[in-house]
DNA sequence: GCAGATTATGTCAGTCGCTGACATTCGGCA
DNA sequence: TGCCGAATGTCAGCGACTGACATAATCTGC
């Protein structure tokens, strides 16, 4: 049934060969619930949606809900957890030529590619994923959640970046504070995605998180009276 | 009675002479309320301590608790809260000749310098700040509402800096992208502090925080396995 | 000083997120 | 088949938060 889901990669299943039933129902539930979640989120907001709601649209208790998920803030973020997850694993298999800067726009910009392909139309797909972060956007405690999720990932950012180059992260600052600026910058890219914005597909928001990142240089450097926009 | 409290400046009172008495009344219990949350939490834990109990601490119903702040986590956040207004003001003060950068760097050590010098002892003492922002750091609902203030107040260091420098930030994007990634270097700095340091007074925070913008440009430089630190 | 408009506060009832405890059912496995 | 352990349901309960209404305090113009 669930033979050869195209999925990107780095997404369970296919770990352990035949997970057994107990093991596929499970997933299907969880499954069931993000899906049914992520629609009533959207119909009526995150904020007027019950978790009883939830549960029941999958036919089943409030307290299994609770076990699948820890709050309700969980269950809206989890396709965007899967998606950072993701970024990781590229952020892994970066070549070591690349500056560690390069090494982070590379992995940002193949992991929206990927998921975009992969996901064109169903579950998570792109054009939901707009609508789902201008709900996380405006409802404050899942905006809250979301951001220290944020900060978790980006700890784990600062492993791979330290590991890659071999070096100790409470000695040396750079990999926290390149981690920490990524991630800022990113956000701010998220941010005027939503902000004003048709749902221009993937391509668009990677252009977005390019052009963000060629101001970094700009924003940086001395005053801004100076000629202004400067790209590369 | 509150003739000329000592205060940093860019705090309330002092606005509309003789705010009467119940205006007087107002800040009094909201500033018991705080102090009383203040004690409760750092003595027995933030998840530990009930919004009954901080109220009936200080003789007021729950529902008049709820009146003064949103939710539990605001009156944790409130003496922070104060601290990031003040950084602001101190921004909108800075001198035209500075670059952005150079602007936020000294408004950030001059609040931190001015809040060390003001309250050394007493209410929000700098001393306190330290177990405040370990709290903050260890419960997850309290480390997500912080993060999203931080992200409000970014808002606002855009407005400024974009004001400052006399462009629109829907145009240039250097504003946002340095207000992001200021931010997030003053949050790796708290960390830091946090992390696993004595409680050396604001001089070791401010050194910390220096020493962390050090490490921008060679974290965002080429590779790391260059020779490693290269302060200024 | 005193009515009368404002405004802060208390009380109460109720919703919702979330949890522990215990019973029940269902898949895995010998 | 029959046993074990894991997943689920049920129930009771706590604590955060809110709307509605009544009460008491301040403020205002007289």
């Amino acid at each position: 049934m669930a033979a050869h889901t195209p999925r990107p990669a780095g997404i369970p299943e296919d770990l352990g060969r035949t997970p057994g039933l107990r093991e596929r129902k499970k997933q299907q539930t969880r499954y069931a619930l993000v899906q049914a979640a992520h629609m009533l989120f959207l119909s009526q907001g995150f904020a007027r949606t019950t978790v009883d709601e939830i549960a029941s649209a999958v036919d089943v208790s409030q307290r299994t809900f609770f076990r699948y998920f820890a709050n309700k803030d969980e269950v809206a973020l989890a396709v965007m957890a899967e998606a950072e997850d993701y970024f990781i694993e590229c952020l892994r298999h970066r070549p070591a030529e690349e500056t560690p800067l390069q090494a982070l726009r590379a992995s940002i910009v193949k992991a929206w590619r990927d998921l975009g392909n992969a996901k064109a139309s169903g579950a998570g797909s792109i054009t939901s994923a707009l609508e789902l972060m201008r709900m996380i956007e405006d409802a404050p405690t899942l905006l809250a959640a979301h951001l220290r999720r944020v900060t978790e990932q980006e700890r784990i950012v600062v492993r791979v970046l330290a590991e890659r180059e071999g070096l100790d992260p409470r000695e040396d600052l750079r990999p926290t504070v390149l981690a920490a600026v990524f991630g800022s910058v990113l956000r701010a890219a998220h941010l005027s995605w939503t902000a004003d914005r048709e749902p221009d597909g993937p391509e668009g928001m990677i252009a977005l998180i390019e052009s963000h990142f060629d101001q970094l240089g700009p924003a940086l450097a001395g005053h801004w009276r100076t000629p202004a926009q400067r790209p590369e």
